[in-house]
DNA sequence: TCAAAAGTGTTGAGCGTACACCCATGC
DNA sequence: GCATGGGTGTACGCTCAACACTTTTGA
């Protein structure tokens, strides 16, 4: 198959920043794979791939991140779009930049399509990376950090049921700094947009802490009534 | 000249949505030009134009907005990237679009190019638009309102000199909200981010309020010493 | 009974808000 | 001297921040 076009035309890839949480080593993961194709094959890279004339950009990262990682149904939302004519060796390549954010164990991680392997990374202990995909870490993980402050976007990276306490960590872990945990807790319970469950965790050494759920039509009717979410 | 690729490319425009401010009928304006050429020939549309081959994104912009309006040198942000498949009528486009601020006054409008006409349009009354240019300026609104609470860009669209009067006038326009005169001053001389210049406004029928100036600099400093700039 | 985390209330300080009057200037 | 906007101070209430102890549970 070959296009000819009059003007100049570029090749437009997506690529996904997928964020997601480990609370037991208290930090951020993303989600890298192993380039199974040349430039930069053996690499690792961020998940993305070329955008299909039929799709638009938001479906094409859903697709790119279903086949390269088995990711699917989750938070995604447009970053910011790389065009610089060099950022990619073979010829000039847009990248429109998507971050996400998910339940890291509601997902078991498949590699294949042009992805040899797929696998977490520690957000302060990144391996080189493919093309700009570091600058584009970078400008994910400032974007998540000025809006979980002012929209409940947190709740993606949890479970649907939580306790207060993980919320806190997450917060605590995005934001890097430490939050007191009874002014934490008062200032998101009067919010009334979290759900108080007839539940408690399990499989916990010591007192099991209250599970709670976002309710989110709750939070939407809140914000009409005026609102204004902020951590 | 022709080009032929093996997989599929697309072509890419730039599109700005320029905001200046009107202190006389308190609205905010854009910037528009009615399109020379097809299609969409004779309607009002944002300016911009293609990527060309050796140029960035940003670059792009700043040339299309240059040679389109004559307006140079100027607050300029990457907004958001269109790329439904059928928003062009002619083949795939894909458009970056970006957002830019400027003071009103500074500039004298030059259509050229392949623009027929440039001319600003209240806000509130904007005539229909090109291609999907409507739901940019909507993006764009909202982006500005959401900005201009937590970083300091709103002096990019008074002079250089400018009354506490207009720079609360200005928040007021684009929050849609009225402001407490007393407490706006504190609030904003308390950041000791402007400069108290030895001069005062001129032809004005009353008292001449004080001019003041942003002292770019200074904000620096103090966000590194902990400010957090907020309206 | 010990360890570990859950859960809860109070106080003080600072900030945002609401509000009214005098001042300087041009006409 | 009057009209127009410039410029200022204070009091109140609320929210945020700081802080320590009791409770529950499993091992």
């Amino acid at each position: 198959m070959s296009y000819t076009y009059k003007y100049p035309h570029y090749s437009v890839t997506v690529d996904c920043v997928v964020f997601a949480l480990d609370m037991v080593e208290d930090e951020l993961r993303i989600l890298l794979i192993r380039r199974g194709e040349e430039p930069y094959k053996g690499m690792w890279a961020l998940p993305g791939g070329f955008v299909q004339p039929d799709e638009s950009l938001h479906c094409a990262a859903e697709r790119e991140l279903g086949e390269e990682t088995g990711v699917r149904n989750i938070f995604l939302e447009q970053l910011y779009t790389y065009g610089e004519p060099d950022r990619d060796p073979r010829e000039r390549v847009l990248s429109v930049a998507y971050y996400a954010l998910v339940d890291i164990n509601a997902y078991e991680l498949h590699a294949s399509s042009d992805a040899d392997d797929a696998a977490w990374f520690s957000l302060s202990d990144l391996p080189e990376l493919a093309f700009d995909h570091s600058e584009m870490i970078k400008c994910a993980n400032g974007r998540l950090q000025g809006k979980i402050e002012y929209q409940p976007i947190g709740f993606e990276l949890l479970p649907g049921k939580f306790t207060l306490r993980q919320l806190q960590k997450l917060y605590e872990i995005i934001l890097n700094k430490t939050l007191d945990k009874r002014n934490f807790r008062k200032k998101i319970l009067k919010m009334e947009i979290l759900d108080e469950l007839d539940e408690i965790e399990k499989d916990v050494t010591h007192r099991a802490a209250r599970l709670y759920s976002f309710n989110k039509t709750r939070y939407e009717e809140k914000v009409k009534s005026g609102l204004y979410f902020e951590i």
